[in-house]
DNA sequence: TAGATTGTTAATCGATTAACAATC
DNA sequence: TAGATTGTTAATCGATTAACAATC
């Protein structure tokens, strides 16, 4: 529809432009591209891969089509070559510095949590607006007050930042981050942001996945809300 | 397509079978709804409403359509009817009972995480295989051997539960958590669990959530991953 | 009545899936 | 070559959105 930039309206290069319920699935690929090599497995075929990712194989097929032909007729997929290649569309192949904002319960988890790391993603500092909180030691990282946020950002080129404060505080820290030059959020916090174009926000809210699993709990078991009920 | 009880395939009653996208964004719609009843608003417009969800107005209506006809034409929708009504079809007019297997550091957070509570979910019991573990409090309650699970669930009649173990336990867990009764899981744990027919498993991954914003971020800074490479 | 806003229609868009030609 | 499996096509399905008739 619109070209911001005044290029012809060529077809970008095959491979670009990756639906993003695709991108979503990347991730899932690699982690199970990942577990295949510790496992010792060298090649595997759509089939085998969609089933250690828990999707089907069309799907899996058409996903990686959009990256580029990574795999081989009658043969199937280089584990490890196929891993290397998702590694690079995600842009996991270099480390992203990280700063958790709000060190309760859920930030020391989050500080804590082995997956990032692994994953590369750097914790680079852990900020908490109680000074009763500083100086802490979590996860190795001394717990810094708020205000050092623009600093560490600027210091240390964080792109990306972790909200795990309560609700209220929430928009005060994105719109903070935001100043400070940070573009994409993950939002613990139970609460919509509201941003600037060209930030990116995803949001994991514990309560909400609840409430869709009661959801669909409640018609399993018959409590159907407007059993018995009339319109 | 299915008719699995042999009844006539009449149109459900109307506002039945709902969108999966509906149903994912209803919890959404309550947590704003409650906001503004707390804020002492008692009717408003789709426009405000959606506004408060962060959605637009055109899906909000839409959303609410599969539900019934709550609102006013003219006037907006009485904020507390809609909140109940939603609650209602959600299942949140009773209490969910919700046992959490594993009780490392998010365990932790989880059990302590006021949201569950505050919105029908009641944790009855934690649990954790490490006797270490056993006996300590946490959020008032004590750590319970993970073999009382099937007793727990039966006596309590619990429905849901929730995997925060590291991966190479969970699939155990969640053969241990179906054999016992268990309808819903919430796997906090990086794997994908195979359940049977009947089950439903949402996933919270951590990880996949910061991949998926690292892919936009890589493109957002122009380190394409291809660039000056050739196809 | 005039103005406002819902609930619904219909068009569009994006995602999923089965099937199969291409090709190792 | 024969068998296997990818990458792509095309059909289907579901979700989003704008527009507007219904109606308070």
């Amino acid at each position: 529809m619109r070209s911001p930039v005044g290029h012809a309206d060529v077809p970008a290069r095959p491979g670009r432009e990756i639906p993003e319920a695709t991108v979503a699935r990347l991730p899932v690929y690699l982690r199970a591209l990942t577990a295949l090599v510790d496992g010792g497995t060298a090649t595997c075929s759509s089939e085998e891969l969609a089933g250690a990712a828990g999707v089907n194989s069309a799907k899996l097929r058409k996903d990686l089509s959009y990256l580029g032909s990574y795999g081989t007729r009658g043969v199937g997929y280089d584990v490890d070559y196929l891993r290397y290649q998702i590694a690079r569309e995600i842009g996991l192949t270099h480390d992203w510095p990280v700063v958790i904002v709000g060190i309760g319960n859920l930030g020391h988890a989050l500080a804590n949590y082995s997956g990032f790391r692994s994953r590369g993603f750097r914790v680079v500092a852990l900020l908490d607006a109680a000074t009763t909180r500083h100086e802490e030691l979590v996860a190795g990282l001394e717990v810094r007050p708020f205000d050092e946020l623009e600093d560490i950002v600027g210091t240390q080129s964080v792109a990306i930042g972790v909200i795990a404060t309560p609700a209220v505080a929430a928009q005060d820290v994105a719109d903070r981050m935001v100043a400070a030059g940070i573009t994409s959020i993950l939002n613990f916090a139970p609460t919509v942001l509201s941003v600037p174009d060209g930030v990116d926000v995803r949001k994991v809210d514990l309560s909400i996945e609840l409430q869709i699993l009661a959801y669909h709990e409640q018609r399993k078991t018959g409590q159907l809300p407007t059993e018995g009920a009339s319109a």
